[in-house]
DNA sequence: GGGGTGCGTTGAAACGCTTCAGAATGAATC
DNA sequence: GATTCATTCTGAAGCGTTTCAACGCACCCC
């Protein structure tokens, strides 16, 4: 029992299979007899559509593909989230990769998202991805680059401003009273980090009186994290922070642990502490974490509408997109908001 | 410039297209000065094989469809890397759905699975879809069940042993000397947390002398845990148990935290606790976390080998694959591992 | 020199769909 | 009754690949 196909529901309806393909794709200019002779061939055979036809004749999948930095990364998957319900709204699905940091596995999703000829690439870029994107572009694939503004590339982007979000984070902590701040970071190869470190000293900039000690860790880590916590806890009194902002939020709550556990140091009360990301656990920590947010599922969201739109008009000129990250205020900064106008 | 084919690469090279697919296919039966040729011609054209002619010509795309309940979870997760390993192994892609526990997007995925005519289906099943499986099947998509048994289903499926996992649990708690255990979970309509409770009820059975209570939360959150680790705690010391075992790792982060908070109550000096899933926080929890390891990734990887052998020989009678969890003893139950072999 | 053997190559056919120019039909208009 | 028009349907062409029977050629062997 061959699967059945168009000409055998055309031969079954006694139509032609050009009726057919119009009743699957155009039905409103078929007469209303015809669709319920069709559909019912089509009932009867169980025929389904293949779309491998339909793309090779069409030029194109109806796939999108994203390429992430790491699915186990929470903010990817949100990110993912957003983009799988933007694109079957349009009548896509989304191809999702994982480059796991590996810039081979990188380029082998962009080959085959080539030979699949995908409407479009949303990419969490590794490295210079740039040359690769202009080949596809070429070849009227249109590319998005997510979690990175791209300014001047060439593309488009959407992204979220890691300045403001530090920006936001420390003049909190110095809302709250704290003067001497310091921000907990590793990796400082990442644009992240550096762009809230950024943001951290505009903001310790504009109020005199205030002190940003830099501590570069190991990684970005819950146990880095800990660690961190265990050394600030072993320096005199005098000689603590009482403002502590972490590059993410596993670093602050391993810093949070570390604290905990020496009972003598309390949060917020000798130290205040602000993580950034807002993961689950953030909220459900030992003490509830005051966090930076990034509205993850939108910018998947967006991603995918910047993208048909360049795919519909691929003269459009490139837009970067950058969103506002949100504090999120909990117990770790003194809890309910007490906003200094 | 419109995208090259295999006719031009081939009128570039002065070969036949055939010998281009020969090149692109089977490089050993040509001549390598042919092969040169070609490999010329297809890097001066920038030619890039056309995925969905070669699909529609073979019938069936290199692709597999998973469709998970949630991808925010990381057990899915990492057996969606798993799939994907194994997958790309094979020179196979993974089409990765988010059911999102809803119905009719598990159904929209299968359906758009088999439009694409995917390799085979991978699916953690929301409720039954045997009905529609079986459709795909009479199709020639072979479909597997992960996490989940599917005996007598007619279907292969690759599962953990999650009664195991609830005795393994419980076993560790009567060999560390506890007596009145807990198992706290909620949503006991899923047959994980059923099973596991019947595992923990086997355990204790063995062993007179020590009692079981079980406690319905609300949920298997963070949340759900802190507020059943504050009423256990508001209980007269007598009336707590001296071993707790929860559901999953979120429940027992949650009563981790509530007791750490009344610090009289020590884990795992007057409880001990063990979760279930090893998720990455339970390493890095206040108290590091015992909790019963899934092999996730391997459960993905063993799914794809299975679909594989099905695709390649449909007769093939199906095979339920059941692992054995895994117990990683933490500071919760008094930490580095003591056996009693 | 006829017949066999292998190697490398050829090119038409087929996969299943959508599209589109044109045919068929019936109704409306002059 | 001829003309126009709208509506509905037809069927061949074409998308780009893989496959496979057939072909040419060189070589070897009696």
């Amino acid at each position: 029992m061959a699967a059945a196909n168009v000409k055998d529901v055309a031969a079954l309806a006694r139509v032609s299979i050009g009726t057919v393909s119009n009743v699957l794709n155009r039905p409103e200019i078929v007469s209303p007899d015809t669709v319920d002779r069709v559909q019912q061939a089509i009932d009867k055979l169980g025929f389904v559509r293949n779309d491998a036809a339909r793309q090779l004749k069409a030029g194109r999948s109806n796939t999108i593909g994203l390429v992430v930095l790491d699915v186990r990364n929470p903010f990817f998957t949100d990110l993912a989230r957003g983009a799988q319900d933007a694109a079957t709204e349009a009548g896509l699905s989304v191809l999702l990769g994982d480059s796991g940091r590996s810039s081979q596995r990188e380029k082998a999703y962009l080959d085959l998202f080539e030979e699949q000829r995908v409407h479009g690439v949303l990419v969490s870029p590794l490295s210079d991805v740039g040359r690769r994107l202009e080949g596809l572009r070429r070849r009227g694939i249109p590319a998005v680059l997510v979690d990175r503004s791209a300014t001047g590339s060439g593309f488009s982007s959407v992204s979220v401003d890691d300045v403001a979000g530090g920006r936001l984070a420390v003049e909190h902590l110095i809302a709250i009273g704290r003067r001497r701040i310091a921000y907990l970071a590793g990796s400082f190869d990442f644009s992240q980090v550096t762009d809230r470190l950024r943001g951290a000293q505009e903001a310790v900039a504009a109020h005199p009186g205030v002190s940003l000690e830099v501590v570069d860790i190991d990684g970005l880590t819950v146990l880095a994290g800990y660690a961190a916590g265990e050394a600030l806890a072993a320096r005199p009194a005098a000689e603590r922070p009482d403002g502590v902002f972490t590059a993410n939020d596993l670093i602050a709550v391993g810093v949070l642990q570390a604290l905990v556990m020496y009972s003598n140091i309390s949060v917020p009360g000798d130290i205040a502490l602000v993580g950034y990301d807002d993961i689950d656990f953030a909220e459900t920590a030992v003490v509830p974490l005051t966090s930076v947010r990034q509205p993850s599922e939108l910018l998947g969201k967006t991603a995918v509408e910047l993208l048909l739109d360049e795919a519909r008009d691929p003269s459009r000129e490139p837009r970067q997109i950058v969103f506002q990250p949100e504090l999120v205020i909990r117990a770790s900064t003194g809890g309910p908001i007490q906003r200094v106008d």
